[in-house]
Order: structure tokens, then sequence, then C-alpha cells
DNA sequence: TTGGGCAGGTTGTCATGTCAACTATGGTAG
DNA sequence: CTACCATAGTTGACATGACAACCTGCCCAA
């Protein structure tokens, strides 16, 4: 009756996987969160419009660099427009352009420095350079289509 | 004005490790769901139930071995509930048993070879075995709390 | 010119997660 | 026995995610 599924070592590889995922996540997110309010999504979306200079993109672009659909983009500024953390630009009618608000840079850069901090302290000193050199190789290749 | 956040190196590590867990989750999530209409959670809690014998066990035990938050156990095991894949038992009015129904565990049976490729295959298969045993060892180092 | 196709976004719906407040039961100290 | 208190779960509200259906300008070919 039971088909074959995944053997012993194999379903420990797979949870290890998962839960190494959730932890830091969960870790890094709840300490910006405390901190300034921000939650993990926002602080990536406020990062990534500030990461080019004037703090402004297409959304499709934006999408592009978070790996988003562009249908959860679409939500996430929603929410973060009712939040005062950024604008809505319509460049021609067609092509919105995301704007870093005042607020929004300001929350930003307060964050910095508790996020950075978190993801040292929950994931970087935690591994030997050569782990977190397999992280980075492990990654390109997982993200690899096929 | 700008303060001190992650160095580009940081962030590209940190960036690597976000998606590493979307891709991979994303991928089985999908397979899974297309080949038997259960979704990553669902096939979780189903595995636990059914690794145990009896495939029954007491709700505050499924979630310390998931790893999850009472409340979180609580909403999924309510909509699983409604699905019919799951009942609960009171066990003294107090304590509830989680137990699989027949079409909960006929689901999970048909789900197993499914998840078991999908991981082989956006996984295992593509990680050397030193990778695969470094994403243990990290794991378990980024486990552990403080 | 015009008829579509397609790209760029929005929206609705539902599943999943998180947090905090709340209920109820079982055990235990006096 | 009685007053607590810790344990086990539930619930409501809201944020996040995934998917599919749907608009609407832009462009291009006939």
């Amino acid at each position: 009756m039971s088909t074959k599924g995944l053997s012993p070592h194999e379903v420990r590889v797979w949870h290890a996987f998962l839960l190494m995922g959730e932890d830091v996540l969960g870790r890094v997110g709840r300490d910006i969160a405390q901190a300034t309010g921000l939650s993990g999504p926002e602080f990536g979306v406020l990062s990534r419009l500030a990461a080019i200079g004037k703090g402004e993109m297409r959304q499709q672009a934006l999408a592009r660099v978070m790996t988003w659909d562009k249908s959860r983009l679409s939500h996430q500024l929603t929410r973060m427009q009712q939040r005062g953390l950024i604008e809505r630009r319509y460049a021609n009618g067609k092509t919105v352009l995301v704007v870093l608000t005042k607020p929004g840079r300001e929350k930003l850069e307060a964050a910095r420095p508790i996020h950075a901090e978190s993801v040292r302290r929950n994931l970087l000193s935690r591994l030997t350079p050569e782990q977190v050199d397999t992280i980075v190789r492990v990654s390109n290749l997982l993200g690899e289509e096929g």
C-alpha cells in the first residue's frame, strides 16, 4: 500500500533544509519588526528601491530584481502605499514608477543597522567562510531552471 | 545620513540564502499541488501523523515535531479538518488527538512518490554529498538558540 | 488605418502565518 | 476543599502569498 517516498536520510535532509530557512527568516523578521515596525518584505522592497540612486524604479523592474510575481508585488505595494512608505507615479498611463517616500527612506535607514546586526548574529557569524561559500554556490545551483 | 548596513558581499549572501529556500519550496509545493491537490503544509502534517504508527498524535506533540506555533497548527488543522484530511478527537476534554482519516491517508500515499521525486529533482540531485552534508550541518547550527 | 496581440498592472479569492487575547481544564499548594 | 496557576487549544484580526481572470495602453503587421 505504502508507495515509495523519501528514505529516512533524505527526509532528514529535507527537514533540515526547510528548517534552516524558517528559523533565520523568522528571527531576522522579528528583530526588524520589533525595532522599527517594518516587516521583512517591506524592508526588502525599500532596500531595492534605495539601492539604485534615485529611489525610484519601474514596477516591473522591481518585480524582476525581487524575483517576485507581478501580482505579489502589486499587492505588497498597495499595502506599503497605504502605510506611506512608497508612492506610485504613472510614467505614461501604462508604466508605473515606484517611488520611495521620505518616511519610507527614514524607516529604511533606521532599520538598516538592525537588519545588518540581525543577519550577522543569526546567520553570518555562525558559519565558517567555507560554509557561507557553499550557501552561495548551492543557492545558484538551485536557482537554475530545469 | 545613511547608517551602516550590510556590505555588498553580505547582501549577496543574504539574498542567496533567501532565494535558496523560496525557489525549492515553491517548486516542490507546486509539484505536489498539481499532482495531488495537497499543499506543502498539508503534506507535512499528514507525513508526521503517518510517521508514528497509529496515525494519531496529541496536538501539542504534533506542534513540537513540526516546530510550529500552537496557533498556526490549530488554524491549519481546522482547514484540514474541513477538507476531511484529519479529525480531532477529544482525549480528556483538554487534550486533542489529531487523527489521520482514510481520505487523508490515501492522499498522502498518492503524494509520497511525487514529493520524493520532486525533492530529489529540485534539491538532492543537484548537490554533491558534501554540499548536502553542509546543508544539514548548517541547519543544525542555525537552529540553535542564541 | 485597424485589428490584434502582448506587455504592464490590478483585483478577487482563498490559503497560509503571526500575534495577542481569551477559554477551559488539570494539577497542586495550603 | 479551594484558590491558583500552568498547560492546551481556540479565535479574531490582519499581513503575506499564489493563482487566475481581467483591464488597458502600445505597437506592429496587413
